[in-house]
DNA sequence: ATATTACTATGAAAATATTGGTTATTGAGG
DNA sequence: CCTCAATAACCAATATTTTCATAGTAATAT
């Protein structure tokens, strides 16, 4: 996920930050709430996580304001201990949620989950991934091509529905790697062939219609038809 | 959604009423009280947005009657900034949230999305939840499969309540412990198996049904068929 | 010809099912 | 108000099942 954080103590900054991206996620920091502002404006972010005591504009004017922008992107605030009156005005802004410092990492990282679970439910309108005749049902995880239904693994799940979100676009094996199995690194291994020979078994082997898992030798995957 | 408004700030309500057929929503507007409880009975509205200041008769009294009367529609009350017991009166008489006057029209919309979501995972005023031979009566909290009477226990009837409301989708683990458990972070233990597993000796095992509750191994659980 | 990718079998590891026991909670009777 | 018993909730261990990662070989592309 795309984080934007904004908190003016560094030292809190930074520990989130290295901590978020101990999880994969990529995070962009902004010590004020001017510049925060502008970049939430920018750029597409999948959260916010924004400080209420900001120096410059008052973390809940910054919300207010980004709902009034029409920005949807799920906010979670980040308070001070007890401060009751804080938060209501910050739900009131359009926040989706808060966190009272000082919190425990796991903490954030399980509202940030619960956050974005929220939110996947909510945007029910992808139930559906499909491509050619291939379809892949986000809520029963299960594939079908043909008429027939096709069960798949967690793994397999996760790189059919990946594949599918970016059709026609190559995918290298260090992209896979990261999106699929959380690895930043290049394990040496051929476990990323292993399971396209997997789906392709499953989605391609036995059916008429085209292939639709194309190699590009050096490079990665590709999803496309011809 | 089909929306009543009852506000009788004309101004606000014409406000309130373009926003939302902005938004694909069909809207009434009443200005009185009376006028506005009449309609809330006579038709069948998705939502009732409800001033709490008005003439003729009080916002929660009318609230209240709403509810004696058995009309179970979300009501949003908007208030004066501030009137924390008109907040407090309102939600113990029946009404599902507030917003307090003046706002912005985003957070409005953010309400409405949040309340319609509240309403479909748990507001189902369906007395009985039914899938295949099962049944689950939401009055006593029994279920029933094969004409024979299930005694659940608080846990496994919130687990059954939400497998039911959400047949045919893979639920997470993380999703089922926020819904029944109301916890947000793994607590590391195997409970939600354990009341899977509850559940299934006292809905499946003996009987000459099929099997309804699958495993979907790294993702999680579903209710279905086959 | 060689680098790259495809395929396959298998043991290891992870996930889940099941069971037994411990701690909470509730409700009746003293 | 307390005690006790019954029930529910929870946890941890073990058993079982499923999935995964690896490595070796075959096939294919450049």
């Amino acid at each position: 996920m795309k984080i934007l954080v904004i908190e003016d103590e560094t030292k809190v900054g930074a520990f989130i930050k290295r901590g978020l991206e101990e999880h994969h996620h990529q995070v962009e920091v902004y010590a004020d709430g001017i510049g925060g502002q502008q970049a939430a404006l920018e750029h597409d972010y999948d959260l916010i996580i924004l400080d209420l005591m900001l120096p410059g504009i008052n973390g809940i004017t910054l919300c207010r304001n980004l709902r009034a922008l029409e920005v949807g992107t799920p906010i979670l605030m980040l308070t001070a201990l007890n401060a009751t009156q804080d938060i209501v005005d910050g739900l009131n802004a359009g926040a989706d949620d808060y966190l009272a410092k000082p919190f425990h990492f796991s903490e954030l990282i399980a509202r940030l989950q619960a956050l974005s679970r929220r939110k996947n439910q909510f945007h029910q309108d992808q139930a559906i991934l499909a491509f050619a005749d291939l379809q892949l049902n986000t809520n029963t995880k299960m594939a079908r091509r043909g008429g027939q239904d096709i069960t798949l693994t967690a793994k397999e799940y996760a790189l059919l529905e990946l594949l599918l979100k970016n059709t026609g676009k190559v995918l290298s094996r260090a992209l896979i790697s990261e999106a699929v199995w959380g690895l930043e690194f290049d394990t040496g291994t051929n476990t990323i062939d292993v399971y396209v020979n997997y789906l392709r078994n499953k989605i391609e082997k036995g059916f008429s219609g085209e292939k639709l898992i194309h190699t590009v030798v050096g490079m990665g995957y590709v999803m496309k038809q011809k």
